[in-house]
DNA sequence: AAAGGCAGTTGATACAGATCAATTCGGCGG
DNA sequence: CCGCCGAATTGATCTGTATCAACTGCCTTT
C-alpha cells in the first residue's frame, strides 16, 4: 500500500468526478473535499480491507478492479462484487466491513477517514442522498445476482456475467466488442457460484458455438444477440 | 387490498415503532407523520405491488409476513426475501419496484405516497439517515444471502434458514424453541435455490437427526446447537 | 533456449440435488 | 363422518455440475 500527495490532488479535476458520491457536490464543497481524501494505491493481489476490520474509512474507488467477497470457515468464497472506478466501499452497519475487497492488478483508491467523511456529510443532506442512491442501486444489483445464483443454469451464469461486465466497462467509457477480464477464472467461478473448470467448459462452449472468442487478457464478443438469448431464461431463441 | 381507516389511526401507539423507520422521528414529527400514511390490509395470497410497476407508495409492514421475489421469463422464481413486521419496502431508483411482493397469510402496511413522503423526508436528514441505515442493513443481508446460494450445500441452507428465521421472530418478541413457518415449502424452496422436493427431504433429516421436530405450521427446535453446527461450515462438530 | 510454475483447459467419473411419479397427510365442505 | 383436494412427503431415476486427474500453453527465470 503506497500513499501518494497525501493533499497535492484536487477533486475538480478527477477522473470519477461525475459518477462518483461527490457528483453531488457544488465547485465550494468539492474544494472542502479535497482535504478530506487522499489517494492510495494498491498492488495486485493486495488486501484493502478484510471482513472482521472495524471500518475507518470509505473508499472511493478511482483507478482498477476490485474483488469483494466473504469467506466461509472452511475457505469456500463467494465473490459479491467486482468494483470498479467510481464505486463508493464502507458503507456498513455496526462499524465493521460486512466483505473483503482485493485489489486485482493496480488499484488506486480515494480514501476518506470515517469520522472526518461524516461530519462532512453531517449538514449535506443532498449528498446522503447521493449515498442513498448508490447504496440501493448495490441493493437492486444483489437482488438481480440472487437470481443468478439461485435459479440460473452454468451456461446462462456465464453469458449474464460477460454482458453485465461488458455493460458496466462501456458505461466506464470501455469498447463493447472486446470485453477484457481482469479477474481470473477463479474470480469468475466465486462470483457465479460454479468451479473453475465449470467456467472454462462453458467459455469453451460458448466460443464453439461462435458466441465469443477467448482472448489474452477476455474476450471478444462476437454475437451479442446469441448472447442475450443464451443468458436470458426464454425457452428458445424465438419463441414469444 | 382493504383500506381501513384512512387517518383514524396513531403513530404514536403502532405496533412497530420502536424498529421502523418511524423509529427516527420525535414526537412532534410523528404527529404530522400519522396524516402521511394510511393503513392498508391485503388477503392471503395478494399482490402488494409486482416488479415492473411504477412506484408510487412507500409501505412500512405492520402486521404479516411478505414474500419478495423475482421471476425469470420461464417461470423460474427467486424470493430475495420475506419482509416483517417494521421492514420498509419501496426503495428503489429509476421509479420501479425492483422485486414483487405478496401477502402470505394477512397483511397490514402502512402505505405512504412516495411524493409527500419524499416532501417530509426532504428536510429531515435524520429520517434519511434511518433509511440509509436500513438499506444497508438489506444490504449486508443480501450479500450474507448471496453467500447461502452460491456456496452451501442443501443441509446447510436449510439449517441457516431455521436460524436466521428464529432469530428475526425472537427480535420481534417471539419464542426462541418453536419457530412458526407461515410460509409453504415451495417459498422456502425459491428463496434457498432449491426445489420443493429437497426442501422436505432436509427437513425430515433434520428430524431423524433430532435437530427439529416438524410441527403444524412450523417446527420445533429441538438441537439449536447442533443446528448451528450443520449451518456453519466447520469441517466437523468437534473440529478444533 | 531450457526449465519451472502457475493459469487454464480437457477428460473421466462421482454425486448432490433435480426430475418424474406415487403416496400420504391434513383441512374443509357437504 | 366421509370424501375431496392441495400441500407435503417419499421413492426411483436422471443429470448438471463437482471432483479428481492429467495435460497444455504461456510467462518468467536463468
Amino acid at each position: 500500500m503506497v500513499m501518494i500527495e497525501p493533499n497535492g490532488h484536487f477533486c475538480s479535476d478527477c477522473a470519477v468526478r461525475a459518477t462518483a458520491v461527490c457528483s453531488s457536490l457544488d465547485l465550494a464543497e468539492l474544494r472542502e473535499f479535497d482535504h478530506l481524501g487522499r489517494r492510495v494505491t494498491f498492488a495486485a493481489g493486495e488486501t484493502v480491507f478484510s471482513e472482521e476490520d472495524i471500518t475507518t474509512s470509505f473508499y472511493n474507488v478511482l483507478e482498477g478492479v476490485m474483488r469483494l467477497y466473504k469467506l466461509l470457515p472452511d475457505g469456500r468464497r463467494q465473490i459479491v462484487g467486482f468494483a470498479l472506478p467510481g464505486d463508493l466501499l464502507g458503507m456498513n452497519i455496526a462499524g465493521r466491513h460486512n466483505f473483503s475487497a482485493d485489489a486485482i492488478g493496480a488499484v488506486t483508491v480515494c480514501q476518506f477517514a470515517k469520522t472526518a467523511f461524516g461530519r462532512f456529510v453531517e449538514d449535506r443532506p443532498h449528498l446522503l442522498r447521493r449515498i442513498n442512491e448508490l447504496a440501493i442501486r448495490e441493493l437492486s444489483q444483489a437482488h438481480d445476482h440472487m437470481v443468478l445464483l439461485g435459479r440460473r443454469s452454468a451456461e446462462e451464469k456465464v453469458a449474464t456475467f460477460l454482458l453485465n461486465w461488458r455493460e458496466r466497462l462501456v458505461s466506464l467509457g470501455g469498447s463493447s466488442d472486446m470485453v477484457p477480464l481482469p479477474m481470473n477464472r477463479q474470480d469468475i467461478a466465486d462470483y457465479l457460484g460454479l468451479t473453475i473448470e465449470t467456467v472454462s467448459r462453458t467459455f469453451t462452449k460458448l466460443e464453439r458455438l461462435g458466441v465469443i472468442e477467448i482472448i489474452q487478457g477476455g474476450i471478444s464478443l462476437l454475437d451479442p444477440a446469441r448472447a442475450e438469448a443464451l443468458a436470458a431464461a426464454s425457452r428458445s431463441y424465438f419463441d414469444f
